[in-house]
DNA sequence: CAAGCAATTGCACAACTTCGCAAGCAGCTC
DNA sequence: GAGCTGCTTGCGAAGTTGTGCAATTGCTTG
């Protein structure tokens, strides 16, 4: 692969597809979103009444999650069924939840020391 | 665990931690850092070398890793080695980089369907 | 203490994000 | 076609982020 002198580690489109793709993720409501397709596909309607937000809150940040790929909406009648395109995603969300409980340990480790 | 009806899945703090954590990966500058950041103890002013900043500017994107425990400073003399705080950070970069390359063969796919 | 280097902080400005509200559009049913 | 439902889009206000530049702090050495 091609590598400039001082630039080596990574290309430079898969920083920036890597970034993106976190920006995707940098959100509360995005997050919660992802959260309840993991087992199921629903309706933004659904998503809506189970989150608690606006509808257009929640058409919004699918389109967000819709933009970089993380779901995929597949219309039915009035309806339009989302779901997660690459349940890889789900593991990203549990190794930040891994990197949490970590940090919930070493402070616990910090808060017996003193 | 404690459980409204419908707000269930996922501990509020969890989603936050989620989504601060995500934000702060969410530059292709620190990620860039961290990546600097895999094998090797460095500097800012080598971070800043290898990755053709200014100053202030690795120091600031330092900075927000530092606030959300990414990476860790040791001074020493004039200068301050950081380092990655929990390598399991470099599993999250290394899924995502799962995630780009499942899409580009996807993308292949589509492209050999036409 | 003065000089010098490393790193951080403050500031200013542009760019972007979030989210509520109103309007618009598409498909179904009468 | 009229009216309904489900979803998306546009717009604007408030807040947040990125980044260059100047100033500052902190350590070390002469």
């Amino acid at each position: 692969m091609f590598c400039e002198p001082r630039t080596c580690h990574m290309s430079e489109k898969l920083v920036n597809f890597k970034a993106e793709f976190f920006k995707a993720l940098a959100n509360p409501l995005r997050i919660r979103i992802l959260d309840e397709l993991r087992t199921e596909e629903l309706t933004v309607s659904e998503i809506r009444e189970r989150l608690d937000v606006e509808l257009p809150n929640a058409s919004q940040q699918l389109s967000v999650l819709r933009s970089k790929n993380l779901v995929v909406g597949r219309k039915q009648g009035n309806n339009i069924y989302y779901s997660c395109s690459d349940p890889t995603v789900f593991r990203l969300l549990d190794v930040a939840k891994e990197i949490f409980n970590n940090h919930l340990v070493d402070l616990q480790k910090t808060l017996k020391e003193l």
